[in-house]
DNA sequence: GCCGTTTTCGGCCCGACTGTTTTCAGTCG
């Protein structure tokens, strides 16, 4: 059972108590909502922690669930469950996979219509909704009734689902309604927020923030964004639309002087807001997008802050950089005065998985701009330094001769650029396939051409955990192999990734000196921020590459650095933010 | 049902918007 999945029967579980008695079951609904929205988001299977004994790592998942989950995994069902789900008309579940239909809403309907059927249920309520019955029930009218027709015919569609955007698509359809408000004149400031300002990997819907003195008139210039398909709602200070395409964008809009507690709302995450209102609540203040809400001498007065770092301050904590705003401790530290110094993106000195259209004649993909281009723009980026890892030369193909004399080929190309441009330290690396056999596509002798490989997976990706990770460790323990590059092979939206075993990676990573990769191509951003978090607790060390094919996608570096800050590593874990002595010394294994 | 340098018991975030109401329930983030 995927973690998608056991999240989505915990939120049933949830629905089930709600039915049955919300108030009697109240905070145990929160209890489970809060379980399925730790194990929807985390990137470790949860069936993996049962294994390791490790399913109470998950916050929101104490005793209790974890008992259930335990014998969900061993015997496929949970009685407790069962006894729960069985008091609740199965008809109603399938309908609460559409939006806007909550469990009140889904059971009011089944039981009123006498929907039997989970299978045909949402067609039978699109032809009862068509016969104009529901206008009539007691709670609902006209309205309700069209709008049920429409969230179900945009259910069928799969509209409204059309699943989580990649970083700079939903940065692009930001950038576009960020520019369209700008134009109206009532607007001071316009802002990205959400999981977007947070930089998570995947975007669902897109918030925007807007400080303004008229909040009626930017909401008004919002919802007559020429690409809006259809406004959602719209009250005095938040709308949201659905443009053409059918993504979501929400907006909140409030005064200047409200913009410190306006950008820390919503920004989330949702945790970390519950956390930060949990706390503050202790000191019987209350927190909102409006401000502080205090009480003097028995009056409510509400304090209000125009940055985030007042919000921040008055709450006795550091600024918190939007990337780690997830409640994994970062509150805490920021109690102590004792965030990391996050890697930035001008740290940065250099990108190492670059590909050159230099003809190599490779087993994988070629690039499409010639090795001077790319070091231009190296130069052009600040760069100290860099390094060309085409994809080795095919060996279905080719000799080890051959190899051999393809890769002196690109290596006499490269040192033709070095000598003209001394300003910048060029290295030769390959990106060298890993065979299921753990060992790697060329040859020893090939391999002493390079100055270090980067080595990675690019077939036979279903592999048993044990297997793949000693694969991998065989490859990375040749000495030359410095860098693994995307580590877990996941593309987002399309596969996840093979099966490994991180503790036992990272150890292995760390004694041989071996840096795991952010590979910053957006669809890939490998190693995940979660998984990069675990590495720099261990104190393993990374690289963030952008895996260019041209030299303009040398600007995705910002990408990988968001992951890389995601996963809290500072410039020590991130050997391409080192100086070119320090960092030429590890590459070489010169230390 | 979860959780803890103010608690192992007694708390549990906060508000916007909609439709159907005439003060509120339901859903969402």
């Amino acid at each position: 059972m995927t973690n998608q999945e056991i999240s989505h029967l915990l939120r049933t579980i949830a629905a089930s108590y709600a039915i049955k008695d919300e108030k009697k079951h109240y905070f145990q609904i929160i209890a489970y909502q809060k379980a399925a929205d730790a194990i929807e988001k985390t990137t470790t299977e949860a069936k993996d922690l049962y294994k390791e004994d490790k399913l109470a790592t998950l916050p929101g998942v104490g005793p209790s669930i974890q008992a259930h989950l335990s014998e969900l995994f061993r015997t496929g069902k949970v009685k407790h469950f069962e006894t729960v789900l069985k008091e609740v008309p199965p008809a109603v579940f399938p309908l609460l996979d559409i939006p806007s239909f909550g469990p009140k809403k889904a059971f009011k309907l089944v039981s009123v219509f006498k929907f039997t059927n989970p299978k045909t249920v949402i067609d039978d309520l699109a032809k009862i909704a068509e016969s104009g019955k529901i206008a009539d029930l007691e709670g609902f009218g006209e309205k309700s009734q069209a709008d049920i027709l429409r969230a179900v015919q945009e259910y069928r569609l799969g509209k409204t689902k059309s699943g989580r955007m990649v970083l700079p698509y939903a940065n692009e359809l930001a950038e576009k309604m960020l520019t369209y408000l700008r134009k109206s004149k009532y607007v001071k400031d316009a802002y990205a927020m959400g999981s977007l300002r947070r930089r998570r990997d995947t975007i669902g819907d897109v918030d925007l923030a807007v400080t303004s003195g008229k909040l009626d008139e930017v909401i008004k210039h919002f919802v007559a964004y020429p690409y809006k398909d259809r406004v959602i709602e719209k009250g005095p200070q938040t709308s949201s639309i659905i443009i053409s395409g059918g993504k979501q964008i929400d907006i909140m809009v409030l005064k200047p002087e409200l913009a410190g507690s306006l950008l820390q709302h919503f920004t989330g995450s949702k945790a970390h807001n519950i956390k930060l209102r949990e706390l503050a609540l202790k000191k019987g203040w209350s927190l909102s997008e409006k401000g502080i809400k205090q009480t003097y001498q028995g009056k409510k007065v509400m304090k209000t802050y125009d940055t985030e770092e007042k919000f921040y301050k008055a709450l006795s904590m550091d600024w918190i950089p939007p990337e780690i705003r997830e409640d994994t401790g970062e509150i805490e530290r920021a109690l102590k005065h004792d965030l990391p110094p996050l890697i930035e993106l001008k740290d940065i000195k250099g990108d190492f998985h670059l590909h050159s259209n230099f003809p190599i004649e490779p087993s994988h993909d070629l690039g499409a701009d010639t090795i001077k281009t790319m070091v231009d723009t190296a130069k052009q980026r600040g760069y100290s330094y860099m390094g060309f890892s085409e994809h080795n030369p095919s060996t279905g193909n080719h000799t080890a001769q051959q190899i051999y004399t393809l890769t002196q080929k690109r290596n006499n190309e490269i040192e033709k650029v070095q000598k003209s441009n001394k300003s910048i330290r060029i290295f030769k690396l390959l990106e060298t396939d890993i065979q299921p056999s753990g060992d790697l596509a060329i040859d020893e002798k090939a391999l002493s051409l390079l100055d270090a490989a980067i080595v990675s997976i690019h077939s036979v990706f279903s592999m048993p955990k044990e297997q793949m990770t000693k694969r991998i460790i065989k490859g990375l323990s040749r000495p030359k192999a410095k860098i693994l590059a995307h580590p877990t092979g996941r593309i987002i939206n399309e596969r996840s990734g093979y099966e490994v075993d991180w503790e036992e990676l990272f150890a292995f990573a760390k004694s041989h000196k071996k840096a795991l990769e952010i590979n910053a191509w957006p669809t890939r951003l490998d190693l995940p921020d979660e998984i990069v978090r675990k590495a720099v607790e261990k104190g393993v060390l990374l690289i963030i590459d952008t895996d260019s094919h041209t030299a303009s996608q040398m600007d995705l570096m910002q990408y990988g650095v968001s992951v890389a800050r995601r996963g809290w590593a500072t410039k020590a874990n991130i050997v391409n933010s080192w100086p070119l002595d320090t960092f030429t010394s590890w590459l070489l294994n010169r230390e």
